[in-house]
DNA sequence: ACAAATTTAGGACGCTTGACAAGGTTTGTC
DNA sequence: GACAAACCTTGTCAAGCGTCCTAAATTTGT
């Protein structure tokens, strides 16, 4: 069986972290540590509420805080809305650090294992909740676009090795593609094996059809000869 | 050449249109005009704005109609959300309708046509814009969820009646799993190719690769034994 | 002609929103 | 323990929101 042991991760890491936050300048500890519990609330808030429900009143009152203390951290909602944008991604950015270095022993393995870590993140509700919302956003707020598409570059990253280390024959262009469509496939479940969608219990099945179906194609792939 | 001239469509159908509006029961005609016009303007919005700038007053101002008369036709915001899904949802359901009746030769023909179609839509602005925003929303209301989710069904009909096809052998869950997976890599392409998407230019390509590994995912899957 | 349907015009209610300013309180440091 | 920086509270502002209302004018179908 060209398959076998592929489905099941050998490493079994922990969840993403919900937020990164970056080292603190200035400021007294309990500054920092506000921040901190300002920029949590918020994230809880997005993932139950939505968007829409992630005010400033409301990011205050989940603080047990003075709306007057929010705005002096975070002057405006802006301000706090790309503070929290970057701490949601820089905690990807840093799994995604640990996943470069997953030293398997082939290449199909280290596919398997970054697969399974991504849809097993994405039945997270955190990340059901959280990335419709930036999906959402991207399309009007260029930020939210540049940075949404920053974090997936990082995720394709590990894929893109692993497709050359398969294809060191294929030019760079359909190596990306390769590693983009297997990047963009995975996402797309999320809207129907996520946290709490109907199709939630068939994701052991669709990972599985994945692994196989990415292999293959990375296999097998050849580019037009027009392109 | 296993998949020779199956990624080029034979049939160019036209684009799914933005809105399909129910028969007219009762009212005069200007009547259901308005209500028309309303919900247009109401999808402009969605498009252009996001949900939140699709508010009442917006688009009472953008059809050049007083408030009053909108709360006349609709006299909740949440009517107007649930008529616009509505008619957007109806109108996919009208091409679904019409792609079961595809007679290419082939199923892997016809696979490949409606992967076109759909990525096709996906480019689009109404798409790339529209869905994120209703994937969001199905994450706090299950009015949204539910209809979203019962389109979905109805696009995976056309590809579960292939999959029936090509793997008569198969039982009907993995038949589900593989129109399922088909379906959601497709959707997943919306926020790296779709509309002023940093991988828009690739979408050719993307598709390219995305049928071919449909298809090949099609013919060769076996469930596990424990399945 | 006439009734029903539609639209205008204007207002008002209660509520939430993001932003801001002035004045207290705490914290760390010299 | 002084003292300045950092932190937090209190109160206020204009703007927008959805919903509701009335009264009159206009259009539409028959």
């Amino acid at each position: 069986m060209p398959f076998s042991n592929l489905e099941s991760r050998k490493f079994k890491t922990k969840a993403v972290a919900d937020l990164a936050f970056p080292e603190r300048e200035g400021g007294y500890a309990k500054g920092h540590e506000t921040r901190e519990q300002i920029l949590g609330a918020a994230l809880s808030l997005l993932v139950e509420e939505g968007y829409r429900g992630m005010s400033m009143r409301r990011v205050a009152a989940a603080c047990d805080m003075k709306l007057g203390n929010l705005t002096y951290h975070f002057p405006t909602r802006e301000e706090l809305v790309k503070d929290l944008l970057d701490a949601i991604i820089r905690a990807y950015e840093i799994e995604f650090e640990a996943i470069i270095h997953f030293t398997n022993e082939t290449a199909e393995e280290r596919l398997a294992e970054i697969c399974g870590l991504i849809l097993e993140d994405i039945r997270t509700k955190k990340t059901t909740h959280v990335f419709p919302e930036l999906w959402a956003l991207s399309n009007h707020d260029p930020f939210v676009l540049e940075r949404v598409q920053e974090l997936y570059a990082r995720a394709r990253a590990s894929l893109l090795e692993i497709v050359e280390e398969m294809r060191p024959d294929l030019d760079a262009d359909s190596r990306e593609d390769l590693a983009l469509f297997i990047s963009a496939s995975m996402e797309g479940m999320t809207v129907f094996a996520g946290h709490n969608k109907p199709f939630e219990h068939r994701m052991g099945q669709l990972e599985t059809i994945a692994i196989r179906s990415f292999i293959e194609i990375v296999r097998n792939y050849a580019p037009d000869v027009q392109e």
